[in-house]
DNA sequence: TACTTTTGGTTAATCGATTAAACAAATATA
DNA sequence: TATATTTGTTTAATCGATTAACCAAAAGTA
């Protein structure tokens, strides 16, 4: 077993040249000649030559990763993401390191420190549902790293976000439930101290005064939106008094919950009460019934992300100053909510 | 912005002492006093000071990094598996690099020769579907770099393996259908290419003929069990002759097509037909009816495979010979096979 | 006192690739 | 012919941390 690999050096010695020879060889500089470059190719090949990237990282000062920090892989909408992410960066020889904090701020914190440490040239992250405290993130600028929110991200802090629209995406759903003769919807929501669960509050309380339909605190609940979350909160919603025809739940697996309890319950959906939710989660579609949901347009923001941050280091991209892109979102009615 | 990150020469300059000194006062060594140490780690906090990783992994030979090879991040058992994998390395200062090979070969290939490139200490796989040619795989094991298998596994290639029995995964499922009053079971399967689907295979034939049912060449299908497979063979069973009473899928995906055609066609499960799938993914306890299903153990495979790997670059550890773990799985019985 | 050992460092080489600067040879220009 | 330019390559420094080898001063020992 040849446990050395090839080094420049290897290649130098076979032709009796210059590891700078070599160097420049293999990255076809304009002044090795034709000759040489083929010789160099040559061999290289022959010896399995695979340049270290450590070395070359190191004094380029590059590491040609990017780090990436989602608060679960197991998504749709994050394995989408990273997989159109993925496609944009390979093409400019970037590698991804992703790493998942569990929804845990603590954990998002070992990995900002975990990225920085292997000098990633870049930080692309949705928050996890914990994180209220942004001085780690500052953490990130102060080094000189590009930092680029997505989904779970932060206004305040001063940096780019690629997102859809929560607020209007809420008036959507809302209007699509008003025209199927609705008149009492609640909204089971995520915690306004995040961004877009509050846009989503905000966007459904707004478009509800508009229609002139009743805003009851009670109609109004704010939890992680876990499946378990969803389902003790429409148990909430059951026991009022004056019970909505309705539920616009800001997430899907909230809105899973929701939607057993309501079977359990023999209460029927959408007959007696419309479901929505949020994310186009592919169960969405598999369950019985369907459950009508928001498409976040997943591959468009990982894709965006990317090129936001080649933005930064692409010397070919003028310096844009900052982003913050804001994607409209889309409904697909399923028989949850017809 | 300060752009440039504080190095030992930093902090040497500030003490006027030696930047070997300073390396070995943060690594504790013997020979520096206490009194150095002290004032070393107090500069370095003051500093801010991350030692740059990619010179320290240059000069130790070990990058510290571990590749992860999946098939995709989106299932739960993925997301698990690397959830646990990450507990154990974490400890051991090990960083993982997760890729998706999105079950294409070429992608697998990729991803690969990437991992080679960032100089990984070790790789971690489970094989894309379509991978057939293990060559590439070789060329890890020829760098000298440790190679880990789980699940999606090959026996054959001479390396490491971790996941479950799959021969005594069917014959629990078997044993179970057959308690239940089942006289005539079909098996929608994957590919026997694939070890752990030839391995499900056999032990659904070998059951079947312990229990003298009629093993049908008609009720045994291969595909590559997506959720539209699964569709696609059930239908084919359905439009037998006759029928199977009972119906073993080997992965959830598939099983929740073949549960959804079966409702579209109003034929009830488990009264007329009953199901069971593998992998016991979150989903298959959402839907109605719940999905009976094998629990894979994801935790331990995903401690299990990272402590394979510890066992081979720590020192500390005696170099076992060929680790290949299976583990026993689990039956969860729910409602579609009751 | 004279020699040995221990303590607490320093010096310099090293990991492998890149690159600014230098340089010899070939070619072009005046 | 003498000088300038171009071509193709070499030399040597560099990225930042680690470590083998060395060394001076302090402490211990006979």
């Amino acid at each position: 077993m040849n446990k050395k690999r090839t080094t420049l050096k290897d290649i130098a010695n076979v032709l009796s040249i210059s590891t700078a020879a070599v160097s420049k060889a293999l990255n076809d500089d304009a002044r090795i000649s034709v000759k040489t470059k083929k010789a160099v190719k040559q061999v290289a090949k022959e010896l399995n030559y695979q340049p270290n990237h450590l070395a070359s990282a190191l004094r380029k000062g590059k590491s040609k990763l990017v780090g990436l920090i989602v608060p679960r892989t197991n998504s749709n909408f994050f394995s989408s993401v990273v997989e159109n992410m993925e496609e944009v960066l390979d093409k400019a020889g970037y590698n991804i390191i992703i790493t998942q904090s569990n929804e845990s701020f603590e954990k998002e914190c070992d990995n900002i420190d975990t990225l920085l440490y292997l000098q990633v040239d870049g930080i692309i992250a949705s928050m996890a549902n914990e994180t209220v405290d942004l001085s780690y993130y500052e953490k990130i600028k102060s080094n000189g790293i590009p930092l680029i929110l997505f989904d779970r991200g932060e206004n305040d802090l001063n940096v780019d976000y690629v997102g859809i629209n929560d607020y209007d995406s809420s008036h959507m759903i809302i209007e699509h439930l008003v025209a199927q003769g609705c008149k009492r919807i609640a909204h089971i929501g995520g915690y306004r101290r995040t961004r877009i669960f509050n846009n989503r509050i905000r966007g459904y309380i707004d478009a509800i005064k508009k229609h002139n339909l009743p805003h009851d605190e009670e109609l109004l609940t704010e939890s992680s939106l876990t499946l378990e979350d969803g389902r003790n909160q429409i148990e909430k919603l059951l026991a009022l008094k004056n019970r909505p025809d309705a539920v616009y739940v800001a997430s899907d697996y909230a809105a899973l919950g929701a939607l057993q309890v309501l079977k359990e319950r023999n209460i029927k959906v959408p007959e007696e009460i419309k479901l929505v939710g949020f994310g186009n989660e592919p169960f969405t579609s598999l369950v019985t019934p369907s459950i009508t949901s928001i498409s976040q347009h997943s591959k468009q923001i990982g894709k965006l992300a990317a090129e936001t941050f080649l933005g930064y280091v692409d010397k070919d991209v003028v310096r844009q100053s900052l982003n913050k892109i804001i994607l409209d979102s889309e409904l697909i009615v399923r028989d949850s909510s017809k």
